[in-house]
DNA sequence: TTATTATGTAAGCACTCACTTACAAGCCAC
DNA sequence: GTGGCTTGTAAGTGAGTGCTTACATAATAA
């Protein structure tokens, strides 16, 4: 019947909640509800809504690694590389959606954590990128200008796309007028550091 | 001895806390202590927090209009115009933070009203620069793209660098940092874009 | 069978929060 | 001064909300 463990579903609806109505106005009832379970279930998996607050966050990552990602693009042409990047990017974000939701929301109130993990990640992120872009420096096929700044630019404006569709007007655009956009940005900023 | 209204008084209090600790979590009681007032002189002058809520929203705007800034640089050179579009953006984003955080936040919560004004507000950001992209095409100085899609990259990156320093990682950077990343961006976008 | 474990139902407790009512105090116009 | 107008203090109400306790039920393991 049940292919999950109960905690795990208890801690998937409460991300769901969690990221929709925020940490004070999910209730636990709600939780338990969405999760199929009876409330005083969820008080024997997690002692308390906090522990099952931060349970959630140490579950689950809100952000693509790219790492995985370069190896396979490195051998490809430059703007074809890019253009896979920024799909992938684009792809991975919408399906942490909620837990970016959540991460945007509750930074305020949980700066340690959150901010802790946030830094971290996508700091990591630029990195990634910023390597790539210096290899392709080295190897003279784009020009030179910080690796840094230019992994922001491009992954900031995959980024800013996202949040406009997904988490604010909420519609996912169709495939087409995604990859088009998504293109678009690409053209340009090959255009824009190819030597 | 006050300059203000009680009524400003209370919505400021009320912005910012419902920015920080978003709608549910902002309390009645500590908007009031915050506006230096008594708990109950907020309902005398607002009938519910609901309704206060909603004023907020429709007393503060969130997003910049760059209709204003367009005419004082259209004369100047590109990369110099897209220099000042992306500092003058900045800052004020900057100055709307707390607005912009509680959009973020409550854009779940208040699906209609906010994404209504978010949208129109947004699509009129685009729409400004992109009609700014389109002159130049004419006038051949930069190259042919669609320019919604170039206005939504150049501000996307903006946004999201304004984001990742002031809403998420909440220190603002040093005014040097800021220009050198900005000044970064313009470059690889110009570059991108020039006839 | 018997004991253990995971879950459900039901009731309730302590607390917070939005919001109200009643009354007093200061201020300003006339 | 008197009468409005605005604000403050104090007390309270009713509806959640996190969390607990007590007890029953079904499945599983010994």
């Amino acid at each position: 019947m049940h292919d999950q463990t109960t905690s795990e579903r208890i801690l998937e609806s409460a991300l769901h909640l969690f990221s929709t109505r925020g940490y004070v106005g999910a209730t636990t009832k709600e939780i338990a509800k969405n999760a199929g379970i009876a409330e005083v279930t969820l008080f024997r998996h997690f002692e308390s809504k906090k522990k099952l607050f931060e349970t959630v966050l140490n579950s689950y990552t809100f952000l693509p690694d790219l790492k995985g990602l370069l190896p396979q693009v490195a051998d490809k042409p430059y703007d074809e590389a890019m253009t896979i990047i920024a799909e992938r990017f684009y792809d991975k974000l919408s399906v942490r959606k909620d837990m970016i939701r959540l991460v945007q929301a509750e930074v305020q109130r949980y700066p340690e954590k959150l901010m802790g993990t946030y830094h971290k990640f996508i700091h990591e992120l630029w990195q990634t990128l910023a390597s790539y872009f210096y290899e392709l420096q080295r190897s003279g096929t784009i020009i030179k200008f910080d690796p840094e700044i230019g992994a922001r630019a491009f992954l900031g404006m995959c980024f800013a796309y996202f949040s406009a569709t997904e988490l604010m007007l909420d519609r996912k655009p169709d495939k087409k007028t995604r990859e088009e956009t998504l293109k678009g940005f690409v053209n340009i900023f090959v255009r824009g550091t190819t030597a």
